[in-house]
DNA sequence: GAATTACCAAACAAAATGTTTTCTATCATA
DNA sequence: TATGATAGAAAACATTTTGTTTGGTAATTC
């Protein structure tokens, strides 16, 4: 990619978070971006079309980094690490804190639907394999459920309890949701 | 209140709903209700001063309806019919089943952020007092996770999972998140 | 019946959107 | 290092949306 693309694109990214933090999405305008970027009106949409699309974008750009492969990979292999499924959301709460800053303003504004959505697509991925079986709740809902729970609960804890550790939170979810998951996958080895 | 008035409100009300089952709430203009609810311009604005203005306003009204007084008060005297909390959460599901046209627009798109938020405060004052006490995972931590799982339960069956009953869906959110919540007001009488 | 109030229509300024054009600076590459 | 292709800047533009103001009419309240 052309090294005056990347430079626009994250003149773009960094004046879109630094100013979610000041306005709410509604509130901000394409000209508000181009102004705080310091870029020409039609650059802005050489880049992207709309601001919907400029969100889109920077959630697929950030959540292409916190679910790495090994994240996201189905089955590990006995001679391989053992991740139980409670480490491997501590794993993604690490990396959703190391871009706290980034992310902080997005997820508690009212853009945090667009991004909440994404987040959930990922998610629902990873915890499909991870149900537990025997239950007369149906499939779809205990799904829905653990995926949502702990979309929130990431919600919950970037907002106002950050001082709780990656780990500690994700005990909490296991805590609670843990009695629909596996088993398995819960327990650290 | 002026017939007049109630009457012009109704319309704007109206025109909401009708339009957000066909275009997203951000893409609609308040120019788009003026015409469709069949309104002067400054009438419009006489009412509310903002789009936003006008989604918050229908959220208090429909959740005026929907928490009712008797599901809001908090203890019922032993001669009075005893409601287990499983039976409140049922009655709330089938007062959103009733106004089911107007909301499912309204949950299902972007401004469910909006709509959730407000659904949220009422649930949070309403299940404050029924978690359970004996836990290491922090009060404030399950409080979040029981409004959140319900208003999430909401959603999910408002959006696409309607063959459940109310009592069903609450029956399966008592399943998954009963461990947090008071015993006794999770058992019927 | 009189005063108030809600509504409408029309006009308005201001702001935002999205596109187009022309020109310049930067890049990839041969 | 010369060259064609590409990205960006600046400015002008039509269009849309917003939010306000005006003056006049119809409904209501008392």
């Amino acid at each position: 990619m052309d090294r005056r693309q990347k430079k626009t694109r994250n003149a773009i990214f960094k004046a879109f978070v630094k100013l979610l933090e000041k306005k709410t999405y509604s509130s901000l305008t394409v000209q508000d971006i181009i102004d705080e970027a310091d870029i020409g009106r039609s650059t802005f949409y050489a880049h992207f079309e709309t601001k919907d699309e400029l969100l889109k974008a920077m959630c697929t750009d950030i959540f292409g980094h916190v679910f790495s492969e090994d994240i996201m990979t189905e089955e590990h292999h006995d001679f391989s690490v053992r991740h139980g499924f409670q480490d491997r959301l501590t794993h993604i709460l690490c990396h959703l804190q190391e871009n706290q800053q980034s992310i902080k303003g997005i997820f508690s504004g009212e853009c945090g639907e667009i991004f909440m959505r994404y987040f959930k697509e990922y998610l629902f991925l990873m915890f499909d394999r991870h149900l537990s079986e025997d239950s007369e709740v149906p499939r779809e809902y205990r799904l829905d459920h653990a995926v949502s729970s702990f979309a929130e609960t990431v919600r919950w804890w970037l907002k106002e309890h950050s001082k709780y550790t990656p780990d500690e939170v994700s005990g909490f979810y296991i805590s609670c949701v843990g009695n629909i998951l596996d088993e398995e996958m819960t327990k650290h080895e």
